[in-house]
DNA sequence: ATTTCGATTTAGGTATACCTAACAATTAGG
DNA sequence: CCTAATTGTTAGGTATACCTAAATCGAAAT
């Protein structure tokens, strides 16, 4: 498998941490599939960096900064998630694919992604243009609402979100 | 910087392929970012692997699986750029991510990221709900057209794509 | 209290992409 | 044609995440 990044294991970490008190490392390695020795090593590098309190034998707990950072993570996770599931993949590779992902999106597009994501998510009425988008990945076959499409008409009768 | 994959020194070396009829090691280092010996050590590897044939001292030429590999590789980036430049980012933001991202996404997931660009970019009409979506990202308002977002009214006047 | 055993760290080694410095080949100018 | 500049390769070394095997810690049981 490809290798990890100080990233996944800080959310690794926090997972952890959540259930279990603190990040135990045989608990962290089986978790990422590493083995054991990796994670000692990665959790002095972790703890030089600032982003752990790691006590051998023991185990890590993230710091603020490791926490700040890890809600950073989970966030973007999120937000990919769910806009890879919109897109019509089941929750379990979107999980995976977010995984692989959220480590390589700049602040600014993960902004607008996640703003897409809400957008689409909350809006006040079902959006018809999504299923006119799943209708679109079954068949191929493309429809269109003409009320909804057409183009220059005043914007009337508008419901606040 | 980020220390590249071999995925992208075939795009480089398809890209400059293209200019300039094959793919120097020095054109191939400044494009990336790397020194010249990284990049002949990486030939070599790429040549091992068949998807170029290098001769040294003259430059490296994509294998027929190298150009596949490379055309598979472009169309990601398109639409992965194309997707975030519709959400509103600038086209080299856009590029800039698509490259840290195209390798991280799964064939599934792209095969789905691809309609949903076509059904946005080639709708019949110029869709009104993309404009509330950046109305949306411009000022936090969120609108919605009612008669698009009817919900369980029947689908009538359907216009084919 | 001592043994035993599971969990952890230490020691030492691999693979990979990268580098600098030194050397070699090719190309261009005189 | 031969030298000089440019370009490319070789040699040798770094950093990082990973591994196995061996040593060590700590807790639970006799």
């Amino acid at each position: 498998m490809r290798r990890k990044t100080v990233e996944e294991y800080i959310e690794t970490i926090w997972v952890l941490e959540m259930r279990d008190g603190c990040a135990h490392t045989g608990a962290i390695a089986s978790k990422m599939g590493v083995r054991p020795p990796s994670v000692t090593e990665m959790l002095r590098k972790l703890q030089k960096e600032g982003f752990v309190t790691y006590q051998p034998f023991i185990g890590a707990k993230l710091t603020r900064s490791g926490k700040t950072k890890a809600r950073e993570l989970m966030r973007k996770h999120r937000v990919i998630a769910d806009f890879i599931e919109f897109l019509g993949i089941g929750r379990e590779l979107a999980e995976a694919d977010a995984c692989e992902m959220e480590h390589h999106v700049s602040k600014r597009t993960m902004e607008r992604l996640e703003k897409f994501v809400t957008f689409v998510r909350d809006a006040p009425r079902d959006p018809r243009w999504i299923s006119h988008y799943h209708h679109y990945c079954d068949t191929g076959e493309r429809i269109g609402c003409a009320l909804c499409n057409e183009k220059g008409g005043e914007l009337e009768d508008w419901v606040e979100g």
